[in-house]
DNA sequence: ATTCTTGTGAACGTTAGCGTGCATTAACGG
DNA sequence: CCGTTAATGCACGCTAACGTTCACAAGAAT
């Protein structure tokens, strides 16, 4: 793991974003920002959390581990959310395995200074319950389409919602992290892939995707794509506990 | 939908258990408590909150609605919980149909009831953001175990937790209903049912069913629906923000 | 230049769960 | 008591995704 720390960086992580000036530089002066490569481990399952993590370019996944060696992802975090959020609602260790599937770079903010930013800055606490929120419905659409759609709308689902995630139009992720992030076959996430390039939404070539035509990519995924993307814009935009009745 | 209203109960819901005494009496006040029949839809989705529910038997499911007419259930509550999670965490409106289940009752407590407990209560606050955290467990072990388990395995998990959510070795529910849930056929339930029923782990007949040898169930379904009981069990005894390192 | 590693493409047979439709039986309401 | 409805049992062919294995090519390492 490359611990070289970032000197000049982009505050792209939204949650920190939305925070009031004072939070967000109280913050910003504790902060450690750094790259992240595919593959790392950020924390291990059961381990108690010694930070919080904000990422600002990149996708980190909460991986569940079957006995079989397949795995799936729970959850995925990009500049919308954190990892950390078990501590805020009330735990002292992380909830899952997390790894990096798309690099890019993160700040990390101790647990202590965390709590002292909770203690003096309302906005801190309020940004994250809402945060919080976004992702019980991040969580509750996967749950559906994981269940009801099919392979290639889902892989078209993961890559709108890694290409939200980064600068760009370029993610770094082979279809074995896709296959990964799943939970299927490789050869499944390939056919899919090769529809979608062969459609001229996509192109890749050894980790390397490119987005070619993104409107054509959004005709072709399942509404949960844009169910959850509304969440979080609109959690972005949100002020608390005032919103009307469209919050769906 | 049945108004009438329970004069004697008990109260089984395990948030409100959790209350210190002077904030579980300030609800029991103003609380209104009745049955709830199978089908009954308590909230529509997106429609503005008016109660919080507290159910102290049976099952409540927040339902995904597909195009087609297919369903799943995206989370499931009882008595460990409560629907109006969203409210606490930032939201003026339901995030998803909820209907009821399997039958029992539970307490309706109005909105501004509610937010007058969260002020003047602090345990009201921590006991739901507790369980906030660990619906969001539930979520994450359900996105796993609906993508990577198999149809028996998945009946198996719905029946215990519905088991652990009423009283006694009956849980009112139907195939249909149980398909409704899981996102599958009917036919498909019933062949898992039946090799259950052969196995002589349960009985059931027209929406009666009958826990017979739990052990023996518990020994067919997947770690998920330990996982899940464990988190809730660990906040009916947790405190708050002073856990060990035993949080999984 | 040559090996080695990693990412991709494609093929095999297999199977769990799907969509459908129909028969049977228990409970309920008049 | 009987007709109607709701719950269950089952059988048909179908298909999406599975597990596996092999081939090939692009970079990286030596």
């Amino acid at each position: 793991m490359n611990i070289k720390t970032l000197d000049n960086y982009k505050i792209q992580n939204e949650v920190l974003r939305a925070l009031r000036p004072e939070a967000q530089e109280f913050i910003q002066a504790r902060v450690l920002t750094r790259p992240i490569h595919a593959g790392d481990v950020i924390f291990e399952d059961g381990v108690p959390f010694t930070h919080a993590v904000f990422p600002h370019e990149g996708v980190l996944s909460l991986m569940a581990q079957e006995e079989h060696g397949r795995t799936v992802e729970k959850a995925s975090i990009g500049r919308e959310g954190f990892l950390g959020f078990a501590f805020l609602l009330g735990g002292g260790s992380a909830i899952s395995r997390s790894i990096v599937q798309v690099p890019g770079y993160a700040s990390w903010l101790a647990i202590r200074d965390l709590d002292e930013a909770l203690e003096q800055y309302e906005c801190v606490r309020q940004a994250m319950l809402l945060y919080a929120k976004s992702l019980i419905s991040q969580l509750m659409e996967s749950v559906a389409c994981n269940t009801l759609h099919s392979a290639e709308q889902r892989v078209t689902r993961w890559l709108l919602h890694a290409h939200d995630r980064v600068d760009g139009d370029v993610v770094m992720v082979t279809q074995q992290a896709i296959a990964n992030a799943l939970g299927m076959r490789r050869a499944t996430i390939n056919e899919a892939c090769s529809n979608l390039q062969q459609a001229g939404t996509i192109s890749y070539s050894r980790g390397i995707v490119n987005f070619i035509d993104r409107p054509a990519l959004e005709e072709r995924v399942c509404q949960c794509y844009g169910r959850i993307r509304f969440r979080f814009k609109w959690q972005e935009v949100g002020t608390g506990h005032s919103e009307a009745a469209t919050d769906r």
